[in-house]
DNA sequence: ATTTATGCAAACGTTTTGCATGTGT
DNA sequence: ACACATGCAAAACGTTTGCATAAAT
């Protein structure tokens, strides 16, 4: 599923123009944030990877900056916050196409799927009980290809 | 979708025939801990909220016990432990219609929705790429119909 | 008698907070 | 200059663990 090649075209180059012109301010810190979690690839990244990588750059950098730099992107929509059941949240930058996730519980493993799969289902619980399947990303568990 | 006057034959009536035989002891607190669950109708109770409930009966109850014994209850296959995103996890009787969970994520409502509803998003992941949807409790949050 | 379970207190890992200082605007 | 962001240290939170004692088999 993985592509290192791939244009990542699907996310924002920069969070600077989102934040800037809110009250917000662009820090280093949360420069150097943003570009750990659009340079993380496909992969997710916890807090704590977040805070080892802008590290490299910035060695004095305080978790608790980390943390509620999260949170504000989280919250301004940049940014998705994902519990993976792995003790502690992971975050990456949101893309254009909502995605899920799929973690394999053998190997640990996690693949994305379309947002699109959930569209069967999401008509299902609306017809059933009315409720609306909301936007937030599902962590699906079970077993990949190679473990299943 | 909570009815409290229907029966709960879908639940074991005692966990020590369960546990007995495994080298496993029916103690008093285990006995509380598996009927606080049981007596909770579909409310989903954190570890707190079972030390709560078995400290009516037995204050001197501690909180380590009770989160070994719902582990054991989890290893077991009599109780499902679910992280519905409140920051801790909850616990309910294993019932023997598999279900799932509709959080709102606005009123904090929990409904229950059988297994069915996934059965085609389980075939589409398996067609898709292979990956076989496993049997855990899935968290979906969205707007109930009050709220949507 | 033996082995497992308990209570207590202390430790854990993640995340949050209060507050004085520093920095972007 | 001002408001906002940072670093530090301490605390909060749910949960786990070590160990001596207690209880079930």
């Amino acid at each position: 599923m993985t592509h290192p090649h791939e244009h990542r075209h699907d996310v924002p180059a920069t969070a600077a123009p989102l934040l800037r012109g809110r009250g917000r301010r662009v820090t280093r810190q949360r420069t150097l944030i943003w570009n750990a979690l659009v340079g993380s690839g496909d992969e997710h990244l916890s807090a704590a990877d977040v805070v080892a990588r802008v590290r490299v750059d910035l060695p004095s950098v305080s978790p608790s900056t980390v943390y509620r730099t999260l949170d504000l992107l989280v919250e301004e929509g940049l940014v998705s916050r994902t519990d993976l059941g792995t003790g502690s949240a992971v975050y990456e930058p949101v893309r254009r196409h909502r995605h899920h996730h799929l973690v394999c519980d053998r190997c640990g493993r996690v693949e994305h799927v379309h947002d699109d799969a959930l569209a069967g289902l999401a008509s299902h619980l609306r017809a059933q009980s009315g409720f609306e399947l909301g936007t937030a990303e599902l962590t699906l568990h079970g077993r990949c290809v190679d473990c299943a």
